[in-house]
DNA sequence: GTATTTATATGACATATATCATATTTTAAG
DNA sequence: CTTAAAATATGATATATGTCATATAAATAC
C-alpha cells in the first residue's frame, strides 16, 4: 500500500487540502488498481459510491445517445479525479470511464470523501471549484456543438489535444485516439472526419503518417477555430 | 424591505438550509429589484460578486458565440439562484442573464453567501448539488446538441417547455419565445426553426394560433425527441 | 509469414440544414 | 388610425454533413 502524501493526484486536485493526518487515513482506505487500455472503470447508470484518482494515463467519458453512438464528453488525465458529480448528487454515473491507455488508478470509497466534507472546508471549496468549472466548460461546450461547423470543432479539438497531452519528439501528437474516436469528440460521423482531416493535410494545416496527427499550422487552425 | 423565511426562493433553492437567524441577516443585506421584459440582469464577462434570487419571472442565460449569435443554455425561472458557479469560481460571469417577463429578483452579496459557506454545511451540501445538477443536464445537453437532429431537438425542447413552465387555460404553452429563441436554444437557423414548426403544425403534432403553441400529440413529440 | 480483422481513406450520392429573397402578419410607434 | 418596424412564414437554392459502398492500409491472430 503506497502512500498517498506524495502522489500527483494529491498535487493537482481537491486533494491537496488534506492534511498530513487525513493522507494517512486516506492511504489507509483506498484501493489501486491497474486498467489496461481498452478497459472499462465504469459505465453510465452504475453507482459507482466513491471516487477515482487518476495516478497515471488517460480516460474518457463518454455517454450512449440514443442513436446508439458514444460521444466522448470528457478526457480525463493522470493528477485528476473521476466520479465526484455523481458522488455529491447521490445518483448513479451519468457517463462511463474508459481508458485509452494503461492507467493507475485508486479507488477513495464515497464514506471517506463524505468526512472529508465535513470537517475539511477547504476540500469542500475545492471540489466545489472543480465541478464549477467543469460546468463552465460543458456550457460552453454545448455552445461549441450547436453553433460551429464540424470543421472549426475539428480544428478546435486538436489544438485542445495538443495545449493539454502535448507532442512526442516528433511534434505529433502525444495522445493516440482512433479516428472513430476523434469524430465522436466532435460529434460527426467517423467518414466525415476522416475527409476533413484529409483535408487539413492536404492544406498543410496537419500531417498524418500512419496514425499520427502533427500540428503544422497551428495560427492558422486556432484562427478557423 | 421584506422578510426571507416565506420567500419561495427560500423554500426551492439551496438556501432552505438556512436558520432563522442567518435568514434574517440575509433579509437584511439583501437588495430586491424590479426587472423589466429584456432588461439585462448581468452581463457575461461582468464582475457580479454574489447571486441573484428570482422571486417571480423567467431570464434566459445567453452566451455569445463566436458567429456573433447568441446561443440560450438554460432558462432560469422563480425559486431558483443565479449567478452561483461564477462566484464559487471567482471568476466573471460566463453567461448573461436577461429577462424573458417581467422579474423580481433579490441580490445577495458574495460575503454573506461565503459566511454560511463557512459555518453553514447543509447549505454547502445544497449548493453544490444544484450545481452537480446543473452539470449533469449539461452535459447531457451536449450529447443532445452533437447527437440529436435539429427536428429531435425541438420536439425534445417543446416538451421541456410544456413540463417546466406549465400551459395556459387554452392549453397553449405559457412561456412566450420568440420564434429567434427558440431556434437559439436549440441551436438551429431561425428560419429552420419556423419551417419545423410548420411542418409540425401540418402533422398535427402542434398547434400554431398567433405566436401561441400548443402541443396537440405529446406522446409522439416524445417518440420523436 | 499469411490470413483475418480492424482502421483509414475516398467516391458517389442522399439528406439536413443554412442562407438569401420575399411575402405576409403582428406588434409597436407616432 | 395609420405607418413603420419587427416577427413570422415560405420558396428557391447552396452547402455541409451523413450514409453507403468499396478500396487500401495497418494491426492482430494463427
Amino acid at each position: 500500500m503506497s502512500k498517498c502524501e506524495q502522489c500527483i493526484v494529491r498535487e493537482f486536485s481537491s486533494l491537496k487540502a488534506l492534511n498530513k493526518e487525513e493522507l494517512v487515513k486516506l492511504a489507509e482506505c483506498k484501493t489501486s488498481r491497474l486498467v489496461k487500455k481498452g478497459e472499462v472503470i465504469f459505465e453510465e447508470g452504475e453507482n459507482v459510491n466513491g471516487i477515482f484518482c487518476v495516478k497515471d494515463g488517460v480516460c474518457k467519458l463518454t455517454k450512449l445517445s440514443q442513436n446508439g453512438k458514444d460521444h466522448i464528453v470528457k478526457l480525463v488525465t493522470k493528477g485528476e479525479l473521476l466520479g465526484q458529480r455523481s458522488m455529491i448528487s447521490e445518483e448513479p454515473v451519468n457517463l462511463s470511464a474508459v481508458a485509452l491507455e494503461d492507467m493507475q488508478v485508486c479507488f477513495i470509497p464515497k464514506s471517506e470523501i463524505m468526512g472529508f466534507f465535513d470537517k475539511n472546508n477547504q476540500f469542500s471549496m475545492n471540489v466545489m471549484r472543480t465541478i464549477c468549472g467543469d460546468l463552465k466548460e460543458s456550457d460552453d461546450h454545448v455552445v461549441n456543438m450547436a453553433q460551429k461547423t464540424v470543421k472549426q470543432r475539428l480544428a478546435e479539438t486538436l489544438i485542445y489535444l495538443q495545449d493539454t497531452f502535448g507532442k512526442n519528439e516528433d511534434d505529433s501528437l502525444k495522445i493516440q485516439l482512433t479516428r472513430d474516436e476523434l469524430a465522436s469528440m466532435i460529434g460527426t460521423a467517423t467518414e466525415s472526419c476522416i475527409r476533413l482531416l484529409s483535408d487539413f493535410n492536404k492544406l498543410g494545416l496537419i500531417e498524418l503518417k500512419a496514425k499520427k496527427i502533427t500540428l503544422k499550422n497551428i495560427p492558422q487552425l486556432k484562427k478557423m477555430a
